[in-house]
DNA sequence: GAAAGTCGGACGTAGGACGTCCTATGCTGT
DNA sequence: ACAGCATAGGACGTCCTACGTCCGACTTTC
């Protein structure tokens, strides 16, 4: 199936259309995640370009997490994953923060609409299990609050755990790209919570939470996220407006 | 400033730090969107890569909407967009639909969550102009429906102007991008919402969520959208188990 | 002074060559 | 017979050269 493609185009448009005929050739074929795709040659004779230009739309579907390229081996269908966005996501935060933050806030409302909008929902759906690995996680952050470490990944497991229950897989990514969007954004504006004081009521704040989401109490749940992240809007603008 | 890089990488990773390169030189030299970027014979000195991994690495910036590329002129830093996010889960929406359509679900879960969880917000800070342009939508949509015209952009712009006045790019994005995604998700499954009478209820739903803005009535409007939604997952039902 | 033609720079595409890496095959030693 | 290693082959990674295409700016001409 040699496709003649239209003689003058747009660069862009070019890129684009070879981008989507490779999609389009997993879709045909009925490739599931993990499956292995044609090699660059056959691609190269399949579609009718130079392997430059066919390497060019390759590492872009590998960028946007359609395909996943093992070295000396092969080319499969990628498992899903949302790397496109938050690659995006985290290069606008930086780039916006050399100026104002105002994307580093924009990311945190619309964290706080999806977090305290669904928590609720997610509740209805919470197990026991769930339940005992949230507490786990709290005692852990109450642990290292007390010693002055700080606690990354139990902050990002906490929120991962909290809507889970609600087995979404395009939203838990969503708020795990969020996540490491923040932290990112966060460490480079070299955050002075590190501070015992600082840790301790972050720690305090996922156990009132906690509580919260075991006896059930909905409204409550969502008023503590909200004001988590009210917090977290507070930090930001310390740092934009330091002399404040 | 001639970068060497170590010497022994994944593949992966050097492509990544390559552009992780180019952004952070982007950053370093605060351009801002719409500047000009340095030509490619200047960035592969600069960098120390051949000119095949250079163009490899920007054309996955260009699609991650990071810099954009003007044929016989040159390279400069993007506007922002999320063209990243689109692509990536249209492939995705596309992909699951051969088998069980369980993203198009997910997808719709996390647009209700963030319109019926912000629709409150958004009607605190709209003005009598929204308002007026909502209206002028509404009117369309039902003019439109009586006509047995569908009225997709309609539909659209109606959501678009709805939380307009939260002033939040990406919340704007996002919501966009969802629509979009759903719509060419929705386009290839053939669905039948042409009929005169399905026009008629999305444009009469429409209506009755305006009249509920514009009376300030905000847990209406909320739910009313929940319904809305509803209705979506209803039909993405029905073209799952259409025997049932 | 304005319009048309020309020139140069920059990106787009193609193909070849060689390096690097991974898997699989077959051999060897126990 | 099985485990481990050595080797061969395939496939991706990187670089180079060459030429095509496009755009903006400069020059020429009327």
């Amino acid at each position: 199936m040699i496709v003649s493609r239209p003689p003058r185009l747009d660069a862009h448009a070019r890129l684009r259309a070879l981008t989507s005929d490779i999609t389009d050739l997993i879709l045909d074929r009925g490739l599931l995640p993990g499956d292995a795709m044609p090699t660059e040659q056959e691609l190269m004779a399949e579609l009718g370009v130079g392997r430059n230009t066919l390497r060019e739309a390759i590492k872009v579907l590998q960028a946007l997490g359609v395909v996943e390229i093992r070295h000396g081996f092969g080319m499969f269908v990628a498992e899903e994953n949302l790397v496109a966005l938050s690659d995006s996501l985290t290069f606008r935060g930086q780039m916006s923060l050399r100026h104002k933050g105002h994307e580093a806030n924009e990311l945190v409302d619309v964290r706080q609409a999806l977090e305290a909008g669904l928590v609720g929902t997610a509740m209805s759906a919470i197990t026991e299990q769930h339940l005992a690995e949230l507490e786990a996680i709290v005692v852990d952050m109450e642990r290292l609050a007390a010693d002055g470490h700080s606690f990354i990944d139990a902050d990002r497991n906490f929120h991962r755990i909290l809507f889970e229950p609600l087995n979404n897989q395009l939203l838990s990514n969503l708020l795990g790209v969020f996540w490491d969007v923040y932290r990112t954004i966060h460490q480079s504006i070299d955050a002075k919570d590190s501070t015992r004081a600082h840790l301790a009521e972050t720690a305090h704040s996922h156990r009132e939470l906690f509580e919260a989401v075991k006896s059930g109490d909905k409204p409550l749940a969502s008023s503590l996220l909200a004001c988590h992240f009210d917090g977290i809007r507070g930090q930001l603008a310390e740092f934009n407006a330091p002399a404040g």
